[in-house]
DNA sequence: GTGCCTTATGTACTAAAGTATATAACGAAA
DNA sequence: TTTCGTTATATACTTTAGTACATAAGGCAC
């Protein structure tokens, strides 16, 4: 038994975005016409047409640009809007592809049991998610201390059972999210494992306590509550900062 | 714009079960007979046997049972097998819906970013995720303390950055899931808050360390790995444990 | 103007799915 | 044996989506 799922934007209530749609778009895209377009992917002009018109009419602006006569005849390009449009489609769908098969994966219809599933699409309150590789795995019969490669080049060490290694199936080269609470993170005494630095581009103080943001580049970020006390912080100074690596939790 | 998507099992490549079998299926087990539940739907008699027939056949076991004649002429019922099978459909599609709100929740097409999806679908490797209620928020401007009643009775102090609260909009009377690593778990002292108890229903010794697997009852489970010298422990026996406020993460 | 290739539009046909309807077979109960 | 409401099955019609094909109109290049 298998899992299959058609994602589709709908527009005041109507179809607008489906696969076939999107795959005619992306033949238009590269041949440039219409009629281009609809040999390509098969289908009948009329329709390729049709698709087409009532996309553009149910989008708030024009997807494709339409041309009548010309050097070849006219055309049908694609506009920056149905470019986005196009991308952020190809986002969802991959993110629910994803979903579809972490759900398979979790059910054995056969045997009639998967009660297990608990939550899949969660939210969660740690504002610490970073995308990173898995450079190495070191197990010992309980624990494996696993370190991920950042994208800014840093290297960051988890510890997590040998368990959870195995239930996640993790492989050196995965890509893997680390997830930790901004109180993992403390600052740099010159020693500790799991260094990161990088530059403070957002800063909260209170009395006690003090937000940052630190930026290590490449679009990773991390957010720190600190005491004020600990430090003189001002934004764009330099930081670096300690992840206690068993506090880290990794999802994949 | 709105995302819609419906959930289909396929058999063999073929479709299976999608949402229209599912409700003829709901009228079949409430009516008694695929005529009259052809009628509440509504659907022709025949369409609606076919349906049956397709699903009958596609399937290792039969879903529902048919018989001709007899008193009130026959009828048709759904069989164990097709019982949790419904069930089945009702759980995964639960969690696809709940998956495509969030979809939709992080999703602003009209401005064309919504970069910041991440990960939604994330298998974690932390062994410890209890469902339970928030019973109260208490909030100052950096952290908020909140307190979950677990279905075991007890109850679980969160520590979480205020913004997180926001972000999740998390509220009194909402189910949330409690996440932490095994290792924010240690023997109770006698003193510490967040104190929990329960039974040993597992238990795995090393030389160092050990992993134990606490039942609170009502389902709930608690993995923790201490050092086998704290303490003598064994199987079936009580134990009390603390978990760290500020180790949890909260899930939505 | 003529040629050319396209968009735009209409019409007839086709295939698939569903509806409406009729009818046979079934088997317990009166 | 008759009655009854159901499953099982066939046939004709309808609806819908799409295909195939024909034709008008646009506008640049020659």
């Amino acid at each position: 038994m298998e899992l299959s799922s058609a994602l589709t934007f709908e527009m005041l209530g109507k179809p607008f975005l489906l696969e076939k749609r999107i795959v005619l778009l992306h033949a238009i895209k590269e041949h440039g016409s219409i009629s281009k377009a609809a040999k390509a992917v098969p289908m009948s002009y009329k329709s390729a047409w049709e698709a087409v018109d009532v996309m553009n009419s149910l989008s708030p602006e024009p997807i494709v640009s339409r041309e009548t006569g010309g050097k070849d005849g006219g055309g049908t390009t694609i506009t920056e809007y149905g470019e986005t449009l196009l991308q952020n489609y190809a986002l969802l769908k991959a993110e629910h592809t994803r979903f579809l098969e972490r759900l398979s994966e979790l059910t054995e219809i056969q045997s009639g049991t998967f009660k297990t599933i608990g939550r899949l699409a969660m939210q969660l309150s740690a504002r610490n998610q970073i995308q990173a590789e898995v450079l190495s795995i070191t197990s010992t019969s309980v624990h494996a201390d696993i370190v991920l490669a950042l994208k800014s080049g840093q290297s960051l060490h988890v510890v997590i059972t040998q368990e959870a290694v195995e239930n996640l199936q993790i492989e050196v080269g995965q890509s893997m999210t680390a997830i930790f609470k901004s109180n993992a993170v403390s600052l740099w005494q010159g020693e500790e494992e799991n260094h990161l630095s990088g530059s403070i581009v957002e800063l909260e103080k209170d009395e006690t306590l003090c937000k940052i943001v630190i930026d290590m580049g490449n679009h990773d970020k991390i957010v720190a509550v600190l005491e004020t006390s600990d430090t003189t912080l001002t934004l764009g100074s330099n930081i670096d900062v300690v992840v206690q690596k068993n506090h880290i939790i990794l999802g994949k």
